[in-house]
DNA sequence: ACCAGTTTTATATTTCATTTCAATATATTA
DNA sequence: TAATATATTGAAATGAAATATAAAACTGGT
């Protein structure tokens, strides 16, 4: 209501705004709240005031980002259990083509250094792989008696462990989205019934694959390094 | 070889002791490079010298806990499967049983800031668990269809996201162990072969509840939120 | 005991996130 | 329109990590 709030947003837009080029143009080194405060326009201490931390600001960037839902809405699977690797593809696919873009925004998520994390960035996330869950369970790929809350989380474990090993390094580009692909395939494997599992067994000796094909021998590495 | 190099690794051995102490006292808030180098007897520029950041010297402390390593070798179980579980079991134990000075451990677990723990970190964790999924599947409970190496990232994947859940506060000390015995519990199921999976099954039903008696209902917690 | 090479030390500096607070501007409300 | 409430601003201060540098101390070999 009323336009000191109007105001309020435009504030907070151009402060993400800002962020987001920032990031883009020198990734997160460039990143400090003076270069920030300057290039969107606002004082030092007003990014603070409307966000609490620099951690903050850059989850808000993470957040909004929209195309990722928005082509993930025009993804139609007649299958539900297709669905969810169809919607794991599309995200990796993002941060693939953007690789340095992304990497600085998911560093924040593994920042534990203060509260800002459970209460923004849990909740969405969640509720995204929960009403895929569910729908697989409505379907009849997923037995009733396993809660989707659990697997909702069990997969999205899956998903922030391969994500933080490709920030650092860990995982390449080649290998994150075989890897993801495993850990999800293993757990709806798990949960699914009988009729659904042949596919998912398909998909996993796939995935494990393709992890080897694209990991070079252990002796050239070590010899490498 | 020399004096030199024991006297590097006297130091160093001090500068662990002092982070530990530290960690104990203040938690990581008292944890400044100022005051380990006081504590340790060394000046501010040493453990640069010796460690590089802080973030290594954090690190350091958790793989100088050798505790877990020494009492894990006591443990008997003639079931390979049983084995990874009372292994997950002990490790979250001790974490639980001393949650700030963990939780302080871990944080730096998370850190991206460095490229410390692609280095140090990894190898070990994985061997670990490597080492209890090839024993498992020598006793014919994993298929030998799936690769140890990846099943044994997958199972650390599930252990990591879940520390870090509770290092941040989104997972309590009750619902921890049960939770990473799910995801532990669906990957195995799903990895395993036809005899061992109805113990697994057990085992995931079992946890599942565990999860959700330990788990206020919603409107309770909202109510008081 | 001496020399040469390393490492540590002491000290100063830089950079950065974050906080503080009085002053000022803007919006809401009566 | 006047009074009140709210938010931003500017500027300075804090505290911590990390880096730089030259002097001092120590080690290994001779």
């Amino acid at each position: 209501m009323g336009r000191r709030e109007a105001g309020k947003r435009e504030r907070r837009r151009r402060i993400i705004e800002a962020a987001r080029t920032l990031i883009r143009e020198t990734g997160s080194t460039g990143l400090s709240m003076r270069a920030l405060a300057a290039r969107a326009g606002v004082s030092l201490a007003t990014p603070y005031n409307l966000f609490g931390s620099k951690r903050a600001i850059v989850l808000a960037v993470l957040e909004d980002v929209r195309e990722f839902r928005e082509r993930f809405a025009t993804l139609r699977s007649a299958d539900p259990v297709e669905r969810i690797f169809a919607a794991v593809d599309l995200a990796l696919e993002y941060y693939k083509n953007d690789s340095s873009f992304y990497k600085t925004l998911w560093s924040a998520v593994f920042d534990t250094s203060d509260q800002v994390r459970a209460e923004i960035l849990n909740p969405q996330r969640y509720a995204f792989w929960q009403g895929l869950i569910i729908d697989a369970s409505k379907a009849g790929a997923i037995s009733k008696e396993f809660d989707a809350d659990m697997l909702a989380r069990q997969l999205d474990f899956i998903l922030r462990s391969a994500m933080l090993d490709w920030v650092v390094g860990d995982l390449d580009n080649d290998r994150l989205a075989p890897t993801v692909f495993c850990g999800f395939a293993l757990i709806l494997k798990a949960a699914s019934t009988p009729g659904w599992r042949t596919p998912l067994q398909a998909r996993l000796l796939d995935s494990q694959e393709r992890i080897m094909a694209s990991t070079p021998p252990r002796q050239q590495i070590a010899g490498n390094a």
